[in-house]
This record gives structure tokens, sequence and C-alpha cells, in this order.
DNA sequence: CCCGTATTTCTACGGGCTGTAGAACTATTT
DNA sequence: AAATAGTTCTACAGCCCGTAGAAATACGGG
């Protein structure tokens, strides 16, 4: 899975919080602070979709564009990612698990016991 | 945590898989695919040391290199930070927990036991 | 069907990071 | 003090990202 860079980052926290697509413009009026030409946006859109973090919908006249995954899914693929490239698993999830609070620790524990 | 570029990680896992600390021209043999020249080995080591991954004893004539933390270590703490980045840990964690294989959340169980 | 406008794609560039290594400098050994 | 081994400095090309103007395309109205 790819890195995303700040902008990258910045506006797929915008699509990870809205509710419906989004257009380009819809993403420029989300961040007033940096004040970004559409086409900026639309090229970072490009690299995203490219990427597979977005999905677009080129039928709406001004494309629509959603995250492919939400948050959560992908901050979970992104661990998975991490733990993937381990060759000792279970050395990594104890290690994982080790520096965990203890609050979390009953977190996964409901989470594991079907809660 | 920044992170690794082709040849940096290729000198971690050198670096990991050695029982003792190395020196630039024990990475240098330990790569002989890559022919790569030992100021481009002290190059990359020097990066990974301000970066915080490796460790150097400067008394040693010829320097010597070592992992700052170990493989399991360096992962675990990636996956934390990627779980740090999350407004709602438990839906990562339950995202996370629901990828995982029957064995591995068996393994969960047991770390979370304490074995 | 053609024009103007809205939208998208193409092209471009500067900056930072990484792979790569020669040049210059420093330390060690005799 | 010189030769040699080792380290640091400097450099550069390539890629990715932020940024956006120029060029192309599509659409709505006459």
């Amino acid at each position: 899975m790819a890195t995303l860079g700040e902008l990258e980052r910045s506006i797929m926290e915008v699509l990870w919080a809205a509710v419906d697509t989004l257009s380009a413009y819809d993403l420029q009026d989300a961040m007033p602070d940096r004040k970004l030409a559409p086409t900026t946006i639309l090229t970072v859109l490009s690299r995203l979709e490219k990427k597979g973090f977005v999905a677009r919908d080129r039928a709406s006249r001004p494309h629509r564009y959603s995250a492919a995954a939400d948050r959560e899914e992908h901050m979970a693929e992104l661990m998975h990612e991490v733990l993937g490239g381990a060759s000792n698993r279970t050395a990594v999830l104890e290690r994982f698990v080790g520096q965990v609070s203890a609050e979390e620790a009953d977190t996964l524990r409901r989470i594991l016991n079907g809660r």
C-alpha cells in the first residue's frame, strides 16, 4: 500500500468524514485554510484514485469522489500490512499487545470473545 | 517514525538478522548482489542513525553498528503508530481483529491471557 | 450545430528524500 | 612523517508530492 503525502492525507480525511460523495469543489470548500486551486485538488484526487484510495463517479458532471475504504478499514489494513511483513508474526503481536494499555487490552479481549 | 527506503530497509534487515554488531564492511559483504561502495553503506548508516534506527559504536575503529530496536519491536511500534493516528481506536482494533485468521485470533487470546 | 462556460486532463516545476559514490578529511600504524 | 584505513562532505540523478497554468473536452443555450 502506497504512502500518503500531507495534502493527500488531508483530502482523505475530508472524504472519510463526509457522509456523501464529494466533488473537487466541495473538497476545496472543506479546506479554506489552504487556498488551493481546483486543479490542485483534481490532480491529487487523480493520484489518490490511481493509488486505489478513492473511487470516482465519472457519470456525475462534476465528478464525485469517495474514499475506497473507510478510515478504520484503512488503518486496520495498514496494521496488517506491517504485520504481513514480519517473519515472526507471533513475536510482533506479543510486542504489540505488550505495549497496549490495560483498558485497551480489555477492549481486545472483548472483541476477541465476540463481545 | 520516518519511513525507510529500499536500501535502508535491506540494511536494517541485515542488522536485525545479525547476532553481533556489524561494520560497514560486514554489511557490504552481507549483500554481495548490490555491489555497493563502502561510502554508500556509510552514508545510509549515517542517515539511519540520524533517524534513530541504528546505534553506532564510534569507539571501535571500523565503527560498529546495530539496530536500535529489534525487528519485532520495530514492527510493533509501527502498528502502534498507525493505531495512534486513529480517532476511534476501538473501531480500528475491531477491524484489525476481524481481518485476522482464526489461529491468529487464538494466538492473540493466548497472549492477552498472559499465556 | 456552434459558442461560451464549466470541468477535466496534461504538462511542468521546485523541494525533499533516497540511492549512489567520489573527494576531502581524519585517525592509526609503523 | 608517510602510508593506509576509515569517515565525513559534497554532489547528483531520480522519484514522489504540492502546486497550478495551459490545453483539451464536455455541456447547456441559442
